[in-house]
DNA sequence: GGTCCCTAGATACC
DNA sequence: ACAGGTATCTAGGGACC
């Protein structure tokens, strides 16, 4: 029997003692399929240099005979083989132990802590993706499993009659296709509404589900109003149980919620528990599980869940304009398509329209998480094709873990052992390291400047480790000829110097592919855009810019702080350095940030400047790469708050075509009011595009005015502000943190990480610190007149006019004193 | 109640 | 806990007058 095939979800069973591989994917046809697939466990021992053959002999033997009792079963070794290998980048011997079950590789590694052995590895890395590396299974790949078909088998416990599927195949061999193309997976997605959020506490009042051509909303509460894609049950248990079904007839090969690991689905499974149902949506009638960790990841078996929230968290974040992840926002920003509006207070006192309001807002968010599900399906796609790994984990995994991932599929082809994890031990003694010395900023003048051109390094710190050669297994004991020496830097109080091997290592040149890759298809997509190079050279992007925070990271694999050290240490010298021959091909510098240089061009054209390129890059190593970021038509510089200094990472450009870039200030910051971000951003438009302080300045003095007049909507003036521990673990307590304690007393949902909205108000009496004024946008108030004029309309425009010589605050003073006056 | 100095905390830049 | 260090700025917190 032959069938081609594409696995989407990967698992394993225990049969007999020895673990199998379960595939669950898709043929051809659209047909569910179950192939069951064998795979040798195994890990290795490196032996010491110079352990002589036959002491080699001795060691196998005493290994094979290995045998650990544990619990449940017992595991013994299989076989041994010996190889020759690498380990971080060395030469070495090692032999590789076959064992019955791979849990039981760390108890079998126990137990071989010979002399003759160097090092025990590999027996950290998961068993799926042991499997994806050894048998190249990949994920969303088209394959031909050729084997058997198991029917009503009692080989595997009968599995086949157990899971829902169309097919079940013991797979004899598993092919990759050559020819392969983006699948299209089949979504649903859900959303629950409760009266309650903490979880196990109160009822699912309604499940809405979206698919194609598939929309349910599910309650047990009113529904006389015909909606025909409400579905009315008698009691919260029996739409329960209907959504088990849904889930099963429409046979998904995703299920996808927005924020479903910390709310949707361990809710439903709770509040299913409390109506003693079991929430059996898992293809082999098994109940999502709840894997540790600081969010639980919930697994159903043979269907992916997916949590876009935490996708896009990783994966997507930075690209997006929007300052929180909320679905409403993220999905405004992707879709141009929001939530529908429900007043929550009425939730206490229903009418039967609003119940109808609450299912169209229930189903629009399924909706929404459907559409979002498909819309950055070419991200999650190809982050799996190229980290290889299976949906579940790549919709889940930090970036360390990407790069991780990334290496650790890569090996084979040097030929490596892999790397251990670090225990926990290790991560404690990383973790409480010194820090070592970052970038250089340069200290800029305040001022407005016009004709402005900034060049940037491409991938700085991906190129120097490249160029360099940096890495764990490259890192030379001492000095030796003909190596890489790091500039002197200072690390844990001493100034030394590092030495790189030349002789390439794998880590930088996996790096070096990696940044390749990323050329290749940002090219491409330029020729011929489309969403799936879209994803996949950005993919590339996101893996070469965590590359050099992976060294530096306490769980990395491969960490090595001298490595990222010296990576920040060729950082600050040729940020220096360019700075320094900026200056004297004759520029002015004016800014400088990591890898930058910013310069005023004055009597220089435009050709010179790019001239000037070229020559400084003719000048440097490796694949570093000096690029001009923009010409910009005026910038604008200020001081400090505290002092008369330039301030650094804070600046607004205006460039030739008009565009904007604001770096640094309120108006960039979520943390102020609506009314001083656009204030600021007014004027700093102005000022950039007018080339003076003119009309600023007036409409200052009219917001001043406005403010003094009350007219200010309070809409502009809620200063939202992330809670980001648990309301208890501040040690000061400040004016978010008082609003959060308001908001529990009113019993609304508080939770760490919400981002906590208030608004400063007059008081009775004479209170002076902040907190004690603070109100919530629910509580009546009027606005505190003084507190918006001198902590946040003053701060965000005070320094900027001061670089014409406005004393923006005196202004302020005089009206406050005018206003006085009139009472 | 005000000033000084320091720390905690949030959020930004690259 | 889930890439790194550098930087700005507010409000609170405590000492002191």
């Amino acid at each position: 029997m032959k069938i081609e095939f594409i696995p989407i979800d990967f698992n394993y069973i225990d049969f007999e003692g020895k673990s199998y591989i379960k595939l669950i994917g898709r043929t051809r046809q659209g047909k569910r399929i179950c192939v069951i697939d064998s795979y040798e466990a195994n890990f290795w021992a490196i032996l010491n240099e110079g352990v002589s053959d036959k002491k080699i002999d001795e060691v196998r033997k005493k290994i094979e005979k290995i045998e650990v009792k544990l619990v449940s079963r017992t595991t013994n070794v299989l076989k041994t083989e010996l190889h020759n290998k690498k380990f971080l980048g060395k030469d070495v011997k090692a032999i590789k132990i076959f064992i019955t079950n791979h849990k039981d590789a760390h108890a079998v590694a126990d137990e071989i802590g010979f002399e003759e052995i160097f090092k025990r590895r590999e027996y950290d890395v998961p068993l799926i993706s042991k499997y994806i590396i050894e048998k190249k299974v990949l994920p969303l790949n088209w394959h031909e499993v050729e084997g058997e078909i198991l029917n009503n088998s009692l080989e595997f416990g009968g599995i086949d009659s157990v899971l829902d599927v169309d097919i079940c195949i013991k797979a004899n061999s598993i092919k990759k296709l050559e020819k392969q193309e983006i699948y299209e997976p089949k979504i649903l997605a859900f959303d629950i509404e409760t009266n309650e959020f903490e979880i196990g506490k109160g009822n699912v009042l309604m499940i809405s589900l979206y698919g194609k051509n598939f929309k349910k909303v599910l309650t047990w509460k009113k529904c006389a109003l015909k909606q025909d894609y409400v579905e009315c049950f008698k009691t919260e248990g029996e739409m329960i149980k209907k959504f088990i079904e849904y889930v099963k007839s429409y046979g998904p090969d995703i299920l996808a919620g927005y924020f479903s690991d910390g709310f949707d689905l361990p809710y439903l499974r709770a509040v299913a528990e409390k109506n003693k149902i079991k929430l059996a949506i898992g293809i082999d009638g098994s109940q999502p599980s709840f894997a540790r960790g600081r969010i639980p990841s919930g697994k159903i078996n043979g269907i992916v869940h997916i949590d876009l929230f935490r996708f896009i968290e990783t994966a997507y974040s930075q690209y997006l304009q929007s300052e929180t992840l909320s679905l409403n926002e993220v999905a405004s920003e992707l879709l141009n398509e929001k939530k529908h509006d429900f007043d929550f207070t009425k939730l206490s006192n229903m009418k039967e329209e609003d119940w109808r309001d609450f299912f169209s807002y229930n189903l629009q968010d399924s909706a929404l998480t459907y559409k979002l599900a498909e819309k950055i399906w070419p991200d999650m796609f190809e982050f799996s094709q190229v980290m290889q790994e299976p949906l579940f984990d790549i919709t889940r995994d930090k970036m360390s873990s990407h790069v991780d991932n990334y290496i650790l599929h890569n090996l084979e082809r040097f030929n490596e052992i892999a790397e251990k994890r670090p225990l926990d031990k290790e991560i404690g003694e990383r973790r409480n390291r010194e820090k070592y010395e970052g970038a250089y900023v340069f200290q800029p003048i305040p001022g407005l400047y016009e004709n402005i051109g900034i060049f940037d390094f491409t991938s700085m710190h991906a190129s120097i480790i490249v160029s360099y050669n940096l890495s764990k297994a490259t890192l030379l004991e001492k000095k030796e000829k003909n190596c890489i020496e790091s500039p002197e830097f200072e690390l844990n109080k001493e100034k030394r110097n590092f030495y790189f091997s030349k002789e390439k290592g794998f880590f930088p040149l996996l790096l070096e592919e990696i940044v390749e890759l990323r050329k290749k298809y940002k090219k491409e997509l330029k020729e011929k855009p489309d969403a799936i190079k879209k994803a996949r050279s950005n993919a590339f992007k996101l893996l070469a810019n965590a590359y050099y925070g992976y060294l530096g990271f306490f769980g990395a694999r491969y960490y090595s702080i001298e490595s990222a050290a010296t990576t920040l240490a060729f950082v600050r010298k040729f940020n220096k350095e360019i700075i320094e021959k900026v200056k004297q091909e004759g520029y002015e510098v004016i800014f400088g940030d990591t890898d930058s240089v910013g310069f005023v061009l004055d009597k220089k054209t435009k050709q010179q400047t790019f001239d000037f390129l070229k020559k400084l890059n003719s000048e440097l190593p490796g694949i570093m790469e000096l690029e001009l970021e923009d010409f910009y038509k005026r910038g604008i510089w200020v001081t400090k708050r505290s002092g008369e200094f330039g301030a650094k990472k804070k600046y607004a450009l205006i460039n030739e075509q008009g565009k904007l870039k604001i770096r640094g200030f309120e108006t960039v910051r979520r943390d102020w009011c609506g009314l001083a971000r656009s204030l600021q951003n007014d004027v700093l438009r102005k000022i950039l595009n007018e080339g003076n302080e003119k009309s600023s300045v007036k409409i200052v003095k009219e917001t001043i005015e406005r403010i003094k007049e009350r007219k200010i909507d309070l809409k502009e003036l809620m200063i939202r502000t992330q809670l980001k521990k648990p309301i208890n673990e501040y040690l000061s307590i400040s004016p978010h943190v008082v609003a959060a304690k308001k908001m529990e007393e009113q019993n609304i949902p508080v939770s760490q990480g919400m981002l906590i909205e208030y608004y400063i108000s007059e008081t009775n009496g004479k209170k002076s610190l902040v907190r004690d004024k603070v109100k919530l946008p629910n509580e009546k108030g009027l606005y505190n007149i003084e507190y918006y004029l001198d902590r946040q309309i003053l701060p965000s425009v005070e320094n900027i006019l001061d670089v014409f010589g406005i004393k923006i605050k005196e202004i302020i003073d005089g009206k406050k004193q005018m206003n006085l006056g009139e009472f």
